[in-house]
RNA sequence: GGGCUUGUAGCUCAGUUGGUUAGAGCGCGUCACUGAUAAUGACGAGGUCAAUGGUUCGAAUCCAUUCAGGCCCA
């Protein structure tokens, strides 16, 4: 080993390093991204880049995607993140296409959280305000959120009209609101009506479905008797012998509910059978048979402590019905209720027979319309009884009467069993406290299946187009099983519903009152609901003369005085605000984007909001869908795949993350993971985004130093057709072919593995190793080198705009660095002003040939590894390749012909052809058998051909020479023109 | 409990209409380079395709059930 010649014995080489073209730039490898990014945002600022970008030629039109409102309340999270940089993604994508995308970014500023959150605040003292007062405070705690929300998402590179954004609390967008509601009117597609409602007895406001969540919580069951009048009907003869007392045994976990029943339902389908307990002192216990041997088991540890036993054949629920036999109210004795036939008494718990409460269930309020029920709701709002109920409830929190029933129940022998359970329920989104049904008058939109309104909804669906595709399954499914809409709510931070009431009842409510007050608040705002006489909002008398409100209790034709009229205090439901945006925004505040937007990009839980609030709305007047493509994204999930949450302390914050990674690295792993599921986050993914970034990051880096003595003007010049760079402007071709296509498909995590794999290795890997050697050791002007560095500023121009959309800064960065060099200087001065280039395409006969090479490479490569651990072969340069080609003349003359080229790929020192059966390679430590070159450190036969230059390769030799000739020329060039 | 949906190496993702030994990049391990250097290259080890049971000559792929997630609803 000591006797192979080392580089370090030769001792010249240090000096042939000032003749090396080695690649310099002042283009950093630390990002340092958390300081760059503000400074490339300030600079962005100054140039009024956005300003400039809407104002160019735009070739390909418009395309709008309108943004979906954020509640203006709290700090930014991820799920802010993903879905503001996906829009921000698609946007930039389509502005380089040639599209004006003008971006309005929206807030949803009204609403019970921004109140709740104001009324903490204000404690006790808030009795004493009007509701103005508690307006104004409530807008301004909602302005200083989206002022807040607009800084952060600026921070995070995002583009838009941050200076005019849509804010639903704008008298515009009030006026919009109040215009949508004008036109459901003008269609008879609103109603008022007594209707149990989600209700929370501590915001006292009804509840729309968004606005419930559903937690634990632990509810009191009983088993009661419903004891039946068995003077009336007729005894099924099925039970046997008629016994002289029995009842109708039912189960509920609500007993508050007790004093509003009007009737136990029963499944048509179901079988119900007779108990007796054996004493005969209690009464025989109806219940469905499936479920009988349960309820005795429970019976036996009940109150009762006696055991039943079946008596007599089962009859079906129907037959039960038809018996007719009434029972007494189980508070109300003298009250007898009906038996009736639901069909959605089930099996699953419970006995079979279902106590019905119409003033306290959706199901149970459905039922008592078809049987003409009393909807009966004896709950005050705050949660108390009102004096209709019996005396002992009178003015009891209902959450507090349960046992007071209970006991009642006891004490006359009706309670069978009692078990406490713990089961899922809705609660308030606000105040987390356990909500109730609770029959109120309220406004609702015509929307339950049987409506026009929804086949017309259908109808827009099957225009859309989904992505995924699933999304209109699952609209559809939600829209075939949906109620009417309650839009009333009883509070006061948003758009009043403009009703108004007379002194004998009458409510006006029509397109035109609305129209006429949507002018008004127009030009005042909201707040003047609240503060301005009826007859200023109206301006004069007036009459109910176009559609009638049903149900709203109003005479036709009936002429209201304005100076008798009471305005209503109900607000609209905030859905229906933003489901508004459709009109209010595209034809309100920014009518420059128009009705019909190309896209809306949500979560996927927007299916039921705002997508669907939205159709309702627009379906109530409009020809034409809301959106041509609505485009959803999953939710964020742990590394586990688990629901990020505060509680489970697995979630990231946006602060943090943005503080440690940066925003380009936040954007990354957004284009990183494939948001149509759950998108994977944790410290260690973002920390492996960081690790991809900065692989690009270097990639770039590289390009950019290999071309700081290059010229496009000038120097631009076809590689040779057998050379690595035709391979690697091939590969760029397909390359942007593919990601420009996953652009176009909104496949993000595609285009991040692109470029990504890209960089890896058809760049890394393969072709900067390939060009080194002539990139470092050719002449400056030689045609082979100015070739690859025309392919690297081609590899650059277009890296840098197929990655503009996600990495925002480092592109822009790199863009900059890139006018910076020589004859290009017409590029403009942002990336994001700049458009995609054409395609690059390479003709393919030739590059077919490179899978063989490549191949060889492979090979190439094992085989260096193999004489790496064998004989301590440390660097490919000491190698010799030998290509082995067929014998015949086109088989050796290709071998030739790209010889060179797969030497520089395997980055070895020399290469050699031979005969051989079949194409094959043979790599060969030539230590022993040649010199390495001082300065190419190249090991080859040819070292030391030039006698002037004994330790160096023939071609080394040459460009030595002539660099020595062309500085003692010409002493006043350098040969080498950096910095 | 219902609707929609997901489950392929440690991670992120490919896997056409079912057809050899299930792929890529990263990460990891080992080694090399020190003229891309807080960089770079090479080689290598990683998978019962969530589980079970079917259909089939043949299943990651089709069917059923189960398990574990997610969104929405009850």
């Amino acid at each position: 080993m000591e006797s192979h010649p080392t580089k370090s014995s030769e001792s010249p080489s240090k000096d042939y390093k000032s003749t090396l073209n080695l690649p310099f730039t002042a283009f950093p490898m630390k990002a340092n991204l958390t300081q760059r990014e503000p400074t490339i945002l300030a600079q962005w600022q100054v140039e009024n880049l956005y300003q400039q970008i809407l104002a160019s030629d735009h070739p390909r039109g418009q395309w709008v995607l309108h943004d979906g409102p954020p509640y203006a309340n709290g700090d930014i999270h991820m799920g802010h993140l993903i879905n503001k940089v996906l829009k921000d993604v698609v946007i930039k994508y389509r502005t380089m296409c040639g599209y004006d995308c003008p971006y309005v970014p929206g807030w949803d500023c009204h609403g019970l959280p921004i109140e709740s959150a104001i009324q903490k605040e204000l404690g006790p003292k808030l009795k004493s305000m009007s509701p103005s007062e508690v307006r104004k405070l409530c807008r301004d705690y909602a302005l200083k959120f989206v002022n807040q929300q607009s800084k952060s998402f600026e921070r995070l590179g995002i583009f838009g009209d941050f200076k005019d954004p849509y804010l639903t609390l704008t008298p515009t967008y009030e006026k919009g609101v109040l215009q949508v509601l004008a036109e459901l009117l003008q269609r008879e597609l609103i109603f008022r009506q007594r209707r149990p409602v989600h209700w929370c007895t501590h915001d006292q406001t009804a509840l729309a479905e968004a606005e419930l969540e559903y937690a634990p919580h632990k509810s009191t069951s009983i088993y009661a008797a419903y004891v039946m009048d068995l003077s009336v009907g007729s005894w099924p003869v099925a039970f046997g012998a008629q016994p002289t007392s029995a009842a109708y045994l039912i189960w509920t976990t609500t007993p508050w509910t007790l004093p509003a029943n009007r009737a136990v339902a029963v499944g048509p389908q179901n079988e119900y059978i007779c108990l007796r307990e054996k004493t005969g002192k209690h009464p025989a216990l109806i219940v469905a048979r499936e479920r009988a041997e349960v309820v005795m088991q429970t019976a036996a540890a009940g109150p009762l402590a006696a055991t039943y036993e079946i008596k007599g054949e089962a009859v079906s629920g129907d037959a039960l019905e038809a018996a007719a036999i009434p029972y007494h109210h189980p508070l109300e004795d003298e009250r007898l209720c009906p038996v009736v036939c639901a069909d959605y008494v089930t099996l699953g718990d419970g006995t079979g027979l279902v106590h019905t409460a119409p003033g306290h269930g959706a199901e149970d309020y459905l039922t008592g319309r078809r049987y003409e029920l009393e909807i009966y709701s004896p709950v005050l709002p705050n949660g108390r009884y009102d004096q209709s109920v019996a005396e002992f409830l009178q003015g009891e929190l209902i959450w507090d009467a349960n046992n007071k029933i209970i006991t009642h129940l006891i004490n006359r022998h009706r309670l069978i069993a009692q078990e406490t359970i713990q089961h899922s329920y809705p609660h308030c989104w606000r105040c987390h406290r356990a909500t109730i049904f609770r029959a109120t008058e309220q406004w609702f939109v015509r929307a339950s299946h049987e409506s026009p309104l929804v086949h017309k909804v259908e109808e827009f669906i099957n225009h859309v187009q989904w992505i995924p595709t699933w999304g209109k399954t699952r609209i559809a499914g939600m829209l075939a099983t949906r109620p009417d809409w309650c839009i009333s709510r009883q509070r006061s931070w948003g758009v009043p519903i403009p009703a108004f009431t007379d002194s004998n009842g009458n409510i006006l409510l029509t397109a035109k009152s609305v129209a006429r007050v949507a002018d008004y608040i127009g030009q005042h705002g909201a707040d003047s609901w609240y503060t301005d006489p009826p007859e200023k909002i109206l301006g004069a008398d007036y009459w109910l003369d176009d559609a009638l409100t049903p149900n709203a209790g109003t005479k036709p034709n009936h002429e209201f005085s304005t100076v008798d009229l009471r305005k209503g205090s109900d607000i609209l439901d905030v859905w229906f605000e933003s489901g508004a945006s459709h009109h209010a925004v595209l034809e309100g505040t920014h009518p420059r984007l128009g009705y019909g937007a190309d896209l809306y990009l949500e979560g996927s839980d927007q299916h039921r909001g705002w997508f669907q609030s939205t159709l309702l709305e627009a379906a109530g007047y409009k020809t034409q869908p809301p959106f041509k493509t609505v485009l959803t994204h999953g939710f964020i999930v742990d590394g586990q795949g688990c629901k990020m949450s505060k509680s489970t302390g697995n979630d990231i914050k946006v602060s943090d993350a943005l503080k440690e990674h940066g925003a380009d690295v936040l954007r990354l792993w957004v284009a990183s993971v494939d948001y149509h599921n759950d998108m994977p986050c944790s410290r260690e993914l973002l920390t492996r985004v960081g690790e991809a970034y900065r692989k690009i990051r270097n990639t770039f880096r590289y390009l950019l130093g290999n071309l700081y003595d290059f010229d496009l003007s000038q120097h631009a010049i076809q590689p040779a057709s057998q050379s690595i760079d035709m391979w690697m402007l091939h590969r760029l071709g397909a390359m942007e072919h593919d990601t420009l296509a996953a652009y176009e498909q909104y496949d993000f995590h595609r285009v991040f593995r692109n470029i990504y794999e890209f960089c890896n290795v058809d760049i890394s890997a393969i072709y900067a190793k390939a060009i080194k050697d002539r990139l470092y050791c050719d002449l400056p002007d030689s045609p082979r080198r100015r070739a690859s560095q025309h392919v690297c500023f081609l590899l650059l121009q277009s890296m840098v705009k197929l990655c503009a959309p996600v990495l925002v800064f480092t592109a822009d960065e790199v863009w900059r660095a890139l006018r910076e060099l020589s004859g290009i200087k017409l590029l403009p001065p942002s990336i994001h002003q700049a458009r995609f280039s054409d395609l690059i395409t390479v003709q393919s006969a030739e590059i077919e040939l490179w899978t063989r090479w490549m191949e060889l490479v492979e090979r190439g490569n094992k085989q260096l590894d193999e004489l790496k651990r064998a004989v301590g072969l440390g660097n490919a340069l000491d190698a010799e390749a030998v290509i082995i080609a067929p014998a015949d003349a086109a088989s050796q003359s290709l071998a030739s012909l790209y010889g060179p080229e797969i030497e520089d790929v395997l980055g070895a020192g020399c290469h050699r052809i031979e005969v051989g059966p079949e194409w094959h390679i043979r790599m060969v430590d030539v230590r022993d058998r040649y010199t390495s070159c001082a300065r190419s450190w190249k090991r080859r036969p040819d070292v030391g051909t030039d006698s002037q230059y004994p330790d160096l390769s023939a071609r080394d030799a040459r460009v030595v020479e002539a660099l020595r000739r062309s500085t003692s020329d010409m002493s006043d060039v350098s040969v080498s023109s950096r910095g």
